[in-house]
RNA sequence: GGGCCCGUGGCUCAGCAUGGAUAGAGCGACGGCCUUCUAAGCCGUAGAUCGCGGGUUCAAAUCCCGCCGGGUCCGCCA
């Protein structure tokens, strides 16, 4: 509905309307700074200016309601007849409200971590921003797909296969016992650098599709990848598919990414096969001189695949692979192909430096979720309800606790990981929007009890509050616009947390069950619009509306 | 050594793309609010040379240059 307003507000300012001069402002609904931009070439004061716009203009527009010159500004305010559609359009579209009608497939990676060990912390960064972009691109609709893109030909996973075969597995979550084998072959190879062959050749024999390795080597990377998924689960993330990095080697798209940059010349072979990066005075190789791939080719091959199949691709990525993605993009400019969007993130630390799978330095997701669960769980105690909901509950709000805690910070901040914080259920967000959600829902119970509401928006009974929070749930649509423009999903976040701020401002000073009819209706659209639009922003982060808590 | 990212109240962050109206939240501190729709809530107070120094501009947290501090990358590893 913003949207509209905003493009309206551009169609009144006619040759002034430049959308890059119109700012959000909490002195009006939209205000442009033309007038200051036009100062120089005009010799006139931006008042000057903004005076005579406003005289010049018409307002051909039911949402535009008046136009004020201040200081140089120009001031839009929206209209009842705004305020009234958005409220009703909310109500009627329902979870639909938000839907942009864009329009293609998109696949989105994210994840994909070496499947050598549990998710730890700075993982879950990943799939955080990965599911809610996701979610957020679905939400405008695109036909969105989410894929795990599984590094099964690594040398960590040849390690693991020696640890498997050396030290067993123990009978712990699948994951952590992956990790254990990995860590405890890491320090094999210490003591006995004579296994160093003996990986290179699991290796080598992966590649070639030794039948009993690959067997091997499957074993550990679906163990490992069962219980990433059951992490996954308890954060409401689930992928559509999981893509073996080891599938292009085997049906053929190396070989075509490789005869491809052959044939457009770029490769020098010199036993080798390598091309060389002016842009980056590197040389990349990728074919070995005993006719194994590295892992860029695969990935070359894996993003050939990506350009067949989809029209957009968003890869999520740690900061450290921006050199490497870089490379990995030129080289399929190079190929006339589309490199992927990416959005990198940068670390999660702890305190005491950065983690290490390998060293056995870092904290599990799992440890994570367990611990706030633990907490979310001693504040539910106290309430009076069945066990099983209690239960749903406490999951619910821990997993919504740490997607908020991470989605909330912009990807390219360093995080350090600190417990207190993140245990410290004054400063969950999450739940305080939970909570808004829960309220909201409570007052519409009560209503329906009392017999079935009337619901009816009208413009000039709007309060300042209510006319801001209206305002805010105008701005949905526009801010998934955003995020699908902008990637950067913690815009969303703060979006979100404005509109249960609004709604708690608006709870606390008008009653609504308590109000009389005309007011009494008028209210409770406004309760029902905000629970759609606060319902919907937490599915879109990943976080479970309780109706109760 | 070079590239990239970060540096905003005691703490965690938003704002920076597209410069503009008194720099916004939350936590913590202090003082209040449960006979009123869920107190996982609400209200109020204190607290900021926007890392430092220059420059551009009528106007800089935002743009440019230099510096400082922190992180990260620079393999025929993945």
């Amino acid at each position: 509905m913003f949207l509209r307003f905003k493009e309206d507000v551009i169609k009144t300012l006619g040759e002034y309307g430049d959308e890059r001069f119109l700012r959000e402002s909490e002195h009006s609904d939209l205000a442009s700074t033309v007038a200051f931009k036009l100062a120089k070439e005009m010799k006139k004061s931006p008042k000057e200016i903004a005076d005579e716009i406003v005289e010049k203009i018409e307002v051909d527009s039911d949402y535009i309601g008046s136009v004020e010159s201040t200081n140089g500004y120009i001031n839009f305010f929206a209209s009842y007849e705004f305020l009234e559609d958005t409220v009703n359009v909310i109500l009627d579209e329902d979870e639909n409200y938000g839907h942009l009608n864009a329009k293609g497939d998109v696949l989105i990676e994210h994840t994909s971590a070496n499947p050598d060990g549990p998710l730890h912390i700075g993982h879950i960064r990943n799939s955080i921003i990965g599911d809610t972009i996701a979610r957020i691109f679905s939400k405008a609709g695109m036909n969105v797909k989410t894929q795990y893109y599984v590094n099964d030909m690594g040398r960590q996973i040849a390690i693991t296969v020696l640890g498997v075969e050396k030290l067993g597995l123990k009978d712990k979550k699948p994951d952590h016992a992956i990790a254990e084998a990995y860590i405890g072959a890491n320090k094999l190879i210490e003591t006995q650098p004579e296994l160093e062959e003996y990986v290179e050749n699991l290796m080598l024999g992966y590649e070639g599709g030794d039948e009993d390795i690959v067997s091997k080597f499957k074993k550990v990377v679906e163990t490992a990848l069962i219980g990433i998924r059951q992490t996954l689960e308890s954060v409401n993330i689930k992928h559509d598919e999981f893509i073996w990095e080891s599938e292009f080697v085997r049906n053929g798209y190396v070989d075509r990414i490789l005869k491809a940059m052959d044939e457009r010349g770029v490769i020098r072979k010199d036993g080798a096969w390598i091309v060389e990066l002016e842009d980056f005075e590197k040389e990349i190789v990728v074919r070995r001189e005993n006719g194994t791939t590295l892992y860029i080719t695969r990935d070359l091959a894996y993003h050939l695949w990506k350009n067949e199949k989809y029209e957009r691709f968003v890869n999520v990525l740690g900061a450290d692979h921006k050199l490497y993605a870089s490379q990995l993009s030129k080289l399929l400019e190079i190929l006339n192909l589309k490199p992927p969007e990416v959005i990198f993130f940068e670390f999660v630390s702890l305190p005491e430096g950065s983690m290490s799978t390998r060293r056995g330095k870092f904290i599990s997701a799992d440890e994570l979720i367990e611990r706030v669960r633990k907490e979310a769980e001693k504040i539910i105690v106290e309430r009076e309800m069945p066990e099983e909901e209690k239960r749903k509950i406490t999951q619910a709000v821990a997993a919504g606790a740490i997607r908020f805690d991470f989605i909330k910070i912009a990807p390219e901040k360093p995080m350090t990981f600190d417990w207190s914080k993140a245990l410290d259920f004054e400063r969950q967000t999450a739940s305080y929007i939970q909570y808004s959600h829960a309220r909201a829902c409570s007052i519409l119970r009560k209503a329906v009890e009392d017999g079935m509401p009337d619901l009816d928006f009208k413009g000039e009974l709007c309060t300042a509050e209510e006319r801001k929070l209206v305002m805010i749930l105008s701005k949905l649509p526009y801010f998934i616009q955003r995020v699908i423009k902008e990637l950067r999903p913690n815009v969303f976040a703060e979006y979100l947390l404005s509109v249960a701020s609004a709604f708690n401002d608006f709870y606390r000073l008008h009653p609504v069950l308590r109000a009389e009819s005309e007011l009494r209706m008028h209210r409770l659209a406004i309760v029902d619009a905000t629970r759609i639009v606060l319902r919907d922003g937490l599915e879109l982060l990943g976080i479970d509306p309780l109706e109760r808590m």
